[in-house]
DNA sequence: TTCCGACAGTGGGGTCGCAAT
DNA sequence: ATTGCGACCCCACTATCGGAA
C-alpha cells in the first residue's frame, strides 16, 4: 500500500468531526491492506509508530525539505527506513539520523511529509487515537467491538490483535487471555471533589490510600518476577528490591497491581521526585538503590494461581490479594458498607485526613462490587486530593498550537516579591474554556509589550486564580520551587497585582518543600 | 430530549541518559 | 565538564460525539 493513501485518509479523518465517520475511514483503510501491510498501518493511522519512539524530536524535524511532485514510497519502505532510522547511534548520530529524515522527507510529498511529521513527532490531530482504530478494526473483521478492545488490553498491544485479527477472523480473539508476564493496560482513576461526592457515586465502597509514586504491575510465575509501568514498559531490572519482596509473597503465579513508593528515615513517603528519580535510573542501579530504597504497596491481584480474577467484583479480588500480601505491603484502608451509615462516612473523611497527615497525596475511593476495567478510566475508582489556590500575576503568554492556533494560551505565572517585583512559579493551560481563551487573547494583548512571535510579554496587571497540587524543587524558577499540575480557576478581575499572592506565603503555606 | 461516559487534544515539570559542545 | 534534547514518569481540564436514560 502507499503511504500516499494514508495520508489521504488520515486528512479526511481530520476534516470530519463525526466519529461515526472517522471510523468507517478506517475501517475500510483496514480491510483494504495485505497482511504484510497490516502491521504497519494500523498503528499508523492509530497515530503510532511500530517501532516506538526513534529519538527523533522537533529539533530534526523543523528543518523543511523539498517535497516530491509524485507519490512513490510504499508504507512498508517507509517503515523499513524508519527502522534503520531508530537503530543509527554512537557518535555522529545525530547528523545520521537528521541526514536520513532528510532523505525520506525529500522522497514525500507534501501530504505525506505532513503525515510522516505527524506521526514521527507524536501529534496526528486527526482526532483519532488507539480507540478510533479499534472501533475501526471490529468494523472492518465484522468481531464485536467490546471483544477487540478486551483482546488489546490483555495482549497490551493493538499491533498484535490486529495482525491475528485480519489473518483469522474474529475467532482469533479468544486466543487473548490473561497471561502471567504479559502485561496488562492498568484500570485508571476519575476524580471527585470531595469523599462525600465519591460515595454518594459509588454506593459501598473502600478508601484507599493515594500514593504518590510509580505505578507498577508485577507478575510472577515462580522463580521468574517481571515489572511493568502504567505504558507496559519493562522495569524489572531498574528495581532488584521489588523482584526480592515479590519472591517472598505466599504465591508462586500472580498479577498484582500497586505502587512503587520510598520511605525516609522517619518513616515518611519520600517526594514524587525521588521517586522518579530511582525508577529512572538504568545504569547505576546498585547506586541508585542504595540512595533511594523503594518498597512496592499492594492494591488489587488481577490474577492467582492460573485464575483470571479481572471480572470478579473489587471485594473479592482484595479477600485474594490479602491472602498473598501481608499488611505492611497493602495500601491501608477502610470500607464504607453502607453509604447511608454516618458514622462510616464520617471515618471516610477522617480516614483522607489521617492519609494526609502521614504525608500521602490523597485516596482513592473503589466501588466494592466493581470489575477491573483494564484500559479504561473506570467510573468505579474516583481520587480525591486536597486542592490549593492562589492569586497569581499573567506575566507572559505562549501562541497555542492545534485547536489552539491564534489563541493565546500557555500563561506565564508569577508570585510577589516583597521588592513589588514578580517571580515566575511556572506556566499552565489548564482549566481555560473557549469563552477564556477569547478573552484572555484580546485582553493580554492589550498589555502586551514584546511579542517575538512565540512569547507574548505583558505589564503584570492582569490576577489570575490558580489551583495547583502542591510544590516541589525547581532548578528552572527562581524561587527554587514550581506549582505542581497547576491550572486556571477564574480570572480576578477584582484585584490588583499588590494583592496577589507572595513567594512568602506560598513557601510557608508548604513547609515540608525546601527550595 | 437530555444526560453522561469515553476520547482526543493541549500541553505542564522533573529526571535520567546520551550526544554534542 | 556542561548543555541540549528526547523519552517517560507524574498529571488536569475542556470540547465533542454518540449511546443510554
Amino acid at each position: 500500500m502507499l503511504l500516499h493513501r494514508l495520508a489521504r485518509v488520515s486528512q479526511e479523518v481530520a476534516a470530519t468531526s463525526a466519529r461515526s465517520r472517522k471510523t468507517a475511514l478506517l475501517a475500510e483503510l483496514f480491510r483494504d491492506a495485505e497482511a504484510d501491510d497490516v502491521p504497519i498501518v494500523i498503528p499508523y493511522l492509530a497515530g503510532r509508530l511500530p517501532q516506538g519512539r526513534l529519538g527523533i524530536g522537533w529539533k530534526i524535524l523543523g528543518t523543511p525539505v523539498p517535497p516530491a511532485a509524485e507519490p512513490t514510497l510504499t508504507v512498508r519502505e517507509v517503515d523499513a527506513r524508519l527502522t534503520a532510522l531508530g537503530k543509527v547511534s554512537g557518535t555522529g548520530s545525530q547528523a545520521e539520523r537528521a541526514r536520513l529524515v532528510a532523505e525520506l522527507m525529500g522522497a514525500s510529498t507534501e501530504p505525506e511529509q505532513r503525515f510522516l511529521l505527524g506521526l514521527i513527532g507524536g501529534e496526528v490531530r486527526q482526532g483519532a487515537l488507539d480507540a478510533v482504530a479499534m472501533e475501526g478494526l471490529a468494523q472492518a473483521t465484522g468481531a464485536p467491538s467490546a471483544d477487540v478492545r478486551r483482546a488489546v488490553m490483555l495482549a497490551g498491544s493493538l499491533q498484535t490483535v490486529a495482525e491475528r485479527l485480519l489473518a483469522d477472523g474474529p475467532e482469533a480473539l479468544a486466543a487473548f487471555r490473561l497471561t502471567v508476564g504479559r502485561p496488562v493496560q492498568p484500570m485508571l482513576a476519575h476524580s471527585a471533589s470531595s469523599v462525600a461526592e465519591a460515595i454518594d457515586k459509588l454506593g459501598a465502597c473502600a478508601v484507599e490510600e493515594k500514593l504518590d509514586g510509580i505505578r507498577v504491575q508485577v507478575h510472577r510465575d515462580g522463580d521468574d518476577v517481571r515489572l511493568y509501568t502504567r505504558t507496559l514498559d519493562d522495569i524489572t531490572d531498574r528495581l532488584p528490591e521489588l523482584t526480592s519482596a515479590a519472591r517472598e509473597l505466599k504465591g508462586e503465579h500472580f498479577i498484582l497491581d500497586g505502587e512503587v513508593i520510598a520511605f525516609d528515615e522517619g518513616g515518611r513517603p519520600r517526594s514524587f521526585q525521588d521517586i522518579a528519580g530511582r525508577v529512572g535510573s538504568r545504569v547505576d542501579v546498585a547506586t541508585a538503590a542504595e540512595a533511594v530504597p523503594v518498597s512496592p504497596v499492594f492494591f488489587d491481584a488481577l490474577s492467582v494461581d492460573g485464575r483470571d480474577l479481572l471480572d470478579l467484583p473489587f471485594a473479592d479480588r482484595h479477600t485474594e490479594l490479602a491472602r498473598l500480601v501481608p499488611e505492611p505491603m497493602r495500601v491501608r484502608r477502610t470500607l464504607v458498607a453502607d453509604p447511608a451509615d454516618e458514622r462510616a462516612r464520617a471515618a471516610a473523611e477522617q480516614f483522607l485526613a489521617d492519609t494526609l497527615k502521614r504525608g500521602h497525596e490523597g485516596v482513592v475511593l473503589k466501588a466494592l462490587d466493581a470489575p477491573y476495567s483494564a484500559g479504561r478510566r473506570g467510573a468505579s475508582w474516583l481520587k480525591v486530593k486536597p486542592v490549593h489556590t492562589l492569586d497569581l500575576v499573567v506575566l507572559a503568554a505562549e501562541w497555542g498550537h492545534g485547536r489552539r492556533t491564534g489563541k493565546l494560551s500557555n500563561l506565564h505565572l508569577g508570585a510577589r516579591n516583597p521588592d513589588g517585583s514578580f517571580a515566575m512559579l511556572g506556566k499552565t493551560f489548564k482549566g481555560l474554556t473557549d469563552v477564556m481563551l477569547a478573552w484572555q487573547t484580546e485582553r493580554l494583548q492589550e498589555l502586551a509589550v514584546e511579542d517575538n512571535g512565540w512569547v507574548v510579554t505583558v505589564r503584570p496587571e492582569l490576577v489570575v486564580e490558580i489551583a495547583y497540587d502542591g510544590l516541589q524543587r525547581s532548578t528552572r524558577y527562581p524561587a527554587g520551587v514550581t506549582l505542581r499540575f497547576a491550572r486556571v480557576v477564574r480570572y480576578r478581575e477584582d484585584k490588583t497585582p499588590d494583592q496577589a499572592d507572595t513567594v512568602e506565603t506560598l513557601l510557608a503555606a508548604h513547609p515540608e518543600v525546601t527550595p
